[in-house]
DNA sequence: GCAAAAGTGTTAGGAGTACACCCATGC
DNA sequence: GCATGGGTGTACTCCTAACACTTTTGC
């Protein structure tokens, strides 16, 4: 490979996630308005260009945090979106990520250096995006719902525990449908995913629930 | 962003492809020794750099026409290779993608200009290979093993049709293990991907098969 | 005592797996 | 007529999905 064979310059790589929450039994997207070109103004995905001296997950996990302040997300790869013309500045490929925070629990920066603006849009209300960046969400809800089952994302939400009933309306939110209490236990419980503890408490019911926790990595067999 | 910022300057785009055959019943990998620095002599998957003015799988099918000859080779997306010292070049991010050729149909061109060799190597006799081509054939076949079932590779090897047990037979290589007759019948008709014709022939026994043929992606419901 | 939520079990259908016999053909 | 391979059905298990009643608690 030339180094400095026009062909292969002025390309560089986007690493790109879509950052979700449940607000109020809503599934939501973090959304950034942007303040420069291109697309100044228009709202964007959260992410950036990747320096040349960063890994991925490291770059994304950068711009993440200057453009919102969050630290340490933690992404899952979903895809790679790389028409040519996607960036009208020059040659762009997009690593696509999917991240899952407590919406509740975060202070998102505003206004930091380079966006006005950060935002959480329920996915039925996405406006025009910036690149490409509707399409993208779009295959990013695909696969979180295919995902969600298998992974442990929704444990952003419980970083004490939680019952089952309240698990269920956080799936129930990101599936956009309601479920049956007793098969969702059996398949919840089933996936090795989760463990009992002792305690209980109550949720938003009068009665007391078994308060469950998400193993971690070296717990799971 | 700054397009002279230097931190996103010499960044590039590795587009590479795991492509597998079937030979004599084994699951073979194509590989190519390079001929020019990195790695200079060492044996590769067969990909490159990325050209700025063309679609990621644009450059990948002009990489595989300009290193073995072969011409619009149908892929489908692997995963993504970004460890920041991955080329010693410059920074580059490998996206990688998953082929199936037909070997006896095809003319492996050798010695194309990049190359000095093209050869198909038995999938437990892969050499130490450039970059980090082992680990992206690692993760290919665990890939291409996952999704054998779920998608229609294998048509190359069956432009005219296949009987069942022929099929079963290149299922069995790919997956390396014995597969039940009637349970591969049942299997293979529920997925919906193939259809019988009205043809018979034997093939390597006496007695006459059902010639089926893949469905065309318009024909799926 | 009643409303609200938690907890639980059964049944039926579909998919996966294991397994054995008859049929057609070439020699 | 026999060896080779093609074609088929059944039983078991597991997963999914549908569905109703009892228990606990706060008020």
């Amino acid at each position: 490979m030339e180094v400095n064979n026009p062909r292969y310059q002025h390309q560089g790589i986007h690493v790109i996630a879509s950052i979700f929450t449940i607000d109020k039994g809503k599934l939501k997207i973090l959304l950034i308005k942007r303040k420069n070109n291109p697309f100044q103004g228009k709202w964007a995905l959260t992410g950036g260009a990747l320096y040349n001296d960063e890994g991925l997950e490291d770059g994304l996990n950068r711009e993440i945090y200057e453009k919102t302040g969050l630290k340490n997300i933690e992404v899952k790869l979903a895809n790679v979106f790389g028409r040519k013309d996607r960036s009208p500045v020059m040659r762009m490929v997009a690593i696509t990520y999917i991240g899952m925070v407590d919406a509740k629990k975060v202070e998102v920066a505003k206004d930091t250096l380079k966006t006005s603006n950060a935002k959480w849009f329920s996915i039925e209300e996405i406006p025009s995006l910036a690149y490409d960046h509707n399409e993208i969400i779009t295959d990013a809800i695909k696969i979180l719902k295919e995902e969600i089952l298998k992974t442990d994302f929704l444990k952003v939400f419980f970083p004490n525990g939680f019952t089952l009933p309240e698990l269920q309306k956080v799936y129930e939110s990101v599936l956009e449908k309601q479920l049956d209490r007793r098969n969702f236990r059996k398949k919840i419980l089933n996936t090795n995913m989760i463990v009992p503890t002792t305690e209980e408490k109550s949720f938003e019911g009068k009665k007391k629930a078994k308060v469950y926790k998400f193993k971690r990595k070296e717990e799971e067999v």
